[in-house]
DNA sequence: CGTATTTGACCAGCGC
DNA sequence: GCGCTGGTCAAATACG
């Protein structure tokens, strides 16, 4: 310490007399040496006159300069100490900034890897690929399950290790298409393509039936279960994919009031359970937005808290996703793919450049589960049972105020049609609450620094204010959504093309990142309230103007899927049957805007998360 | 009347 | 083999 304080002490010495001399500031000793100089040569005094008046002069400028000698030097002093300090958080920045660099060639290499994988099997099956999903090698998978029996049925070979990759990569092999590639479906082929069934150039029939196809052997129907159920071996070839399709499952814990989490999709409540251990029934739900869609997911509270949801998603959607879905779809894929894919790549949450993620290092659990940190502070983990492959994003953490990264959003008045109440400033964050649990998204308005806000006061880009992004109300509007997306995109002139692209990127690009801000997202659309699973997302989302990711500092791309995400956001959720189950009729009021945002939203957790927690 | 939800029953998997 | 539990079905009911 003693020590410390002198080497301070002498460098400051040291910078002072630096300075002087740089500065030509001569103090006293200085300016004595210096007169002395120049009285000894003479040279500059030709007459004792004049050397007396100088003298004067000079004793009174020597004073004047001392005083001021003092003020430069302390002045000066704590520029330095400060320079000081800037150099090193410079430094500590530079290195952030190179982990970030190598996380992100990690996982790009990583992502390429799978690409090609997924473009040499695409290759292989030419046939039942829709074209306008080969080409992009952007998109990112949004597949949950591992695999469709279609694909089984051309594969008589073993699977390779990469399966569940490839499968994600290949979701619409076997009309199987969903989330960011749906989106650039929809960018690039807005007029044509329906939101609901993907509807590829040339026969949209040979399509759907094959979406159908396949759906029916990845879930099969009741009857066919049934049947299945019954048959015994020869049905065992069907109902491998359904049983590899329950093993990838994605829950989301989050605070929620509302009944359940609004995720974009439509759903329709099947059945319900008193599940043991926890006195609140837990709800299943199977995906409407396509017939035959395999993807379900179940609803209950958590017993310990009963502000938090659990939702699980299990499957792979066999349909393209509206821009809303596609948040929690890419949240659940992403997640579902890092648990698949296991690498350790995978296994870190890459400091998403801009976001203000520190680094923590990767943490590898037990053999039987892993965990995932999001850096710094950090704020998310995801918990994972590789026994039960169950990939938990738990944005329950209510330290996420302190933000290490924030999504600050403000929305119109009127946005979603909840009565017009005016949402107030929300924070998305993502800060650490434990070593355990991957907190997400903090929804008190404390807001922090926002360094990504959607939603704007003026909404420029969504005209229509009201743009229905979900089921069959979709068709018309959302094309034109992602053709002013993307023109404004491409014009560059439009801070909110520019920015949804560039988080599409940053999603897209990056399964770790895209993870958690999903996550963060869809938990935050949950807020907004839900209508009944059924009409969940019906009527859907309400486009508003958007303002994503502004100083997220990622490269801008061509995808369209960050509108896909910004409106993800701003999706308006439906209450469902569960308000009255959850035997609170208050749920409602927390669907309206203004209370979504202070509440939390939530997702849910399989049994063995609960485990886990 | 069509659609969504509720709810008791059924089935499969698992542990003992 | 039995019981428990989770998951699903489907008839009944509610709702718009």
């Amino acid at each position: 310490m003693t020590k410390g304080v002198k080497q301070l002490g002498s460098h400051e010495e040291r910078l002072t007399d630096k300075a002087k001399d740089d500065d030509h500031i001569p103090d006293g000793n200085l300016f004595k040496s210096l007169h002395k100089s120049s009285s000894g040569t003479k040279v500059c005094s030709p007459n004792p006159l004049e050397r007396s008046q100088i003298d004067e002069e000079s004793n009174q400028t020597s004073a004047n300069l001392k005083a001021h000698n003092k003020v430069e030097e302390d002045k000066l002093a704590s520029t330095r100490a400060e320079m000081g300090e800037v150099r090193e958080e410079n430094k500590r920045l530079k290195t952030m900034l190179s982990r970030i660099v190598e996380d992100y060639r990690s996982l790009q290499l990583h992502f390429h890897d799978v690409l090609q994988q997924g473009q040499a099997k695409k290759l292989a099956y030419p046939a039942t690929v829709a074209p306008t999903d080969v080409e992009e090698p952007e998109f990112v998978s949004l597949s949950l399950g591992t695999s469709t029996s279609t694909r089984k049925k051309e594969e008589t070979s073993s699977v390779s290790e990469g399966k569940g990759r490839e499968d994600s990569m290949n979701t619409n092999k076997g009309g199987l298409s969903l989330g960011l590639s749906d989106c650039k479906v929809g960018a690039t082929n807005n007029a044509k393509i329906q939101p609901d069934v993907l509807t590829p150039e040339g026969s949209s029939e040979d399509a759907k039936d094959d979406a159908m196809e396949a759906a029916d052997q990845q879930w099969p129907p009741s009857k066919t279960l049934k049947n299945l159920r019954g048959v015994g071996a020869e049905a065992e070839d069907d109902i491998g994919p359904l049983q590899q399709a329950k093993k990838t499952r994605v829950s989301v814990r989050a605070r929620c009031d509302a009944p359940t989490m609004n995720d974009g999709c439509q759903w329709r409540k099947y059945g319900q359970k008193i599940a043991k251990g926890n006195p609140c029934p837990r709800a299943y739900y199977r995906c409407t937005v396509a017939a035959g869609c395999p993807v379900r997911k179940q609803v209950q509270r958590c017993a310990d808290d009963m502000s938090i949801l659990i939702t699980t998603y299990e499957g792979t959607h066999n349909h393209p996703l509206s821009a809303s879905a596609t948040a929690m779809a890419s949240t659940t894929s992403a997640a579902a793919s890092m648990l698949t894919s296991g690498s350790s790549t995978s296994l870190r949450f890459p400091a998403a450049a801009g976001l203000g993620f520190g680094f923590p290092a990767a943490h590898d659990g037990a053999a039987s589960s892993k965990h995932f940190f999001l850096p710094n502070g950090g704020a998310a983990s995801i918990t994972s049972t590789p026994s039960y492959p169950t990939i938990t994003l738990d944005l329950t953490s209510p330290a996420a105020a302190s933000q290490a990264f924030s999504l600050s959003s403000r929305f119109p008045s009127s946005s979603f049609g909840h009565g017009g109440s005016r949402y107030p400033p929300t924070s998305f964050s993502f800060s650490t609450s434990g070593p355990s649990a991957l907190s997400g998204a903090a929804w008190p308005a404390a807001g922090g620094a926002g360094y990504l806000s959607y939603g704007s006061p003026a909404p420029s880009l969504f005209t229509g204010g009201k743009h229905s992004i979900n089921g069959r109300q979709q068709g018309g509007e959302a094309p034109v959504l992602h053709h002013q997306l993307q023109k404004a995109s491409a014009s560059g002139s439009s801070t909110a093309g520019v920015l949804t692209d560039t988080i599409a990127k940053a999603i897209t690009s990056d399964p770790g990142f895209h993870t958690a801000l999903a996550a963060a997202i869809t938990s935050y659309v949950g807020t907004q309230g839900g209508k009944s699973s059924s009409a969940e997302g019906d009527g859907g989302s309400q486009l508003q103007g958007l303002k994503w990711g502004q100083h997220l500092g990622l490269g801008p791309s061509p995808s369209s899927a960050g509108a896909a995400c910004s409106s993800a956001v701003l999706a308006r959720s439906s209450p469902t049957t569960e308000a009255a189950e959850q035997g609170s009729n208050g749920h409602r009021s927390f669907l309206q805007p203004s209370l979504g945002v202070s509440g939390s939203h939530s997702a849910s957790t399989s049994p063995v998360e609960n485990r886990e927690h």
